[in-house]
DNA sequence: TCTAAATGTCTCATTTTTGAGAAAAAAGTC
DNA sequence: GACTTTTTTCTCAAAAATGAGACATTTAGA
């Protein structure tokens, strides 16, 4: 059961995600409520814009940190970090492309950008732990394979979005690219 | 020499990316010009955002075409195309986005979806040409490797832009990852 | 240097978006 | 069924964004 402050969040996620600065009117359409309804629970754009990005972290932090505590193999554990990133769908790619874009400026004082922090550096440590183990390449400098990551993620949301790639199949061909692609 | 319009263009390619409904006041500070002058060129947002559109699909057919036209050898050209395409940057990125997300619907009526059908099919005869000669593996479908490459094309942009990686290395990783990724 | 074209400044009328009050209608709860 | 809570409807005023006219200023080229 989703109450109505969660229908609207997850419609902006949606909506925002697309368009920034869409009418918020659109975003009630998207969460079928009036747009009287939307400003009962938040006062205004940026309100629900930091609404927003609580429910991603959230999401994004129970996921990937489940799976953290879950497998102490780090191959194993990559492996389904992506799952759960693809199973959060835009809440993550949102996420990041927030955390990353120019605008922005990433900075330890921000509580924002410390719960990412906290969320992101287990996708780093991982990918930290395999090239120490010599899982992974060590031709490939970290920063790039967390982009890449990123953008696999992205390549499976808009896979499952278009319908032109078999569900069932969206997993396996992520990790199988992703694997393939960082790999030693 | 950048004329004007060209300025206006490239900055609200820039700008569009990021936020779509982004006030033209945004587009035409980032031009470097007055909303006024912005307005003299472009009488509304539709018609900015089709020439937009229009710079997108001339860029990356050019880019494209060119890489398609000078290589023989299929794997040497996909390397090539996809280089093309992150010089392309934002446009290709965009303009891939444009095309593919929910509110679009694709049809070859339309004059824009089959300019842009022209400079993707090239990528995508190149992946079936690769899949036909077994180069590539046949286990993960042409689709999801079209949605990877943009995918990638979008790391390397987006680490490009952020600056954690070494720009003489981001063409090298990327294709470093992509052709593992997919080769059989 | 003179002139035509391009751009900026200032201004204005419209339209769109925003945020909220008040009362009716609908949905839950006991 | 009576009561409470939530949502809708209708409304409005303020703010923001839009598109363009009139004229000053700058720029580029002969």
């Amino acid at each position: 059961m989703k109450n109505t402050r969660q229908k609207i969040t997850d419609a902006a996620i949606e909506i925002f995600n697309e368009d920034l600065s869409a009418p918020l009117e659109a975003v009630a359409e998207k969460a079928e409520v009036t747009r009287r309804t939307l400003h009962r629970y938040f006062t205004d754009r940026q309100d629900l814009l930091l609404a927003c990005q609580e429910a991603m972290q959230e999401s994004c932090k129970k996921a990937i940190g489940d799976v953290y505590t879950s497998y102490s193999d780090p191959l194993e554990r990559f492996e389904n970090m992506l799952y759960a990133a693809i199973d959060c769908g835009v809440k993550f790619s949102f996420l990041h492309r927030m955390h990353n874009n120019d605008h922005h400026q990433h900075t330890t004082k921000n509580e924002n950008c410390n719960n990412y922090d906290v969320t992101f550096n287990k996708f780093k440590s991982t990918v930290a732990e395999l090239q120490r183990k010599e899982l992974i390449t060590k031709e490939l400098s970290a920063e790039w394979i967390e982009m890449l990551c990123a953008g696999i993620v992205t390549a499976a949301i808009n896979s499952e979005k278009s319908g032109n790639v078999a569900k069932i199949n969206i997993k396996k061909f992520a990790w199988y690219s992703l694997s393939k692609g960082i790999l030693v």
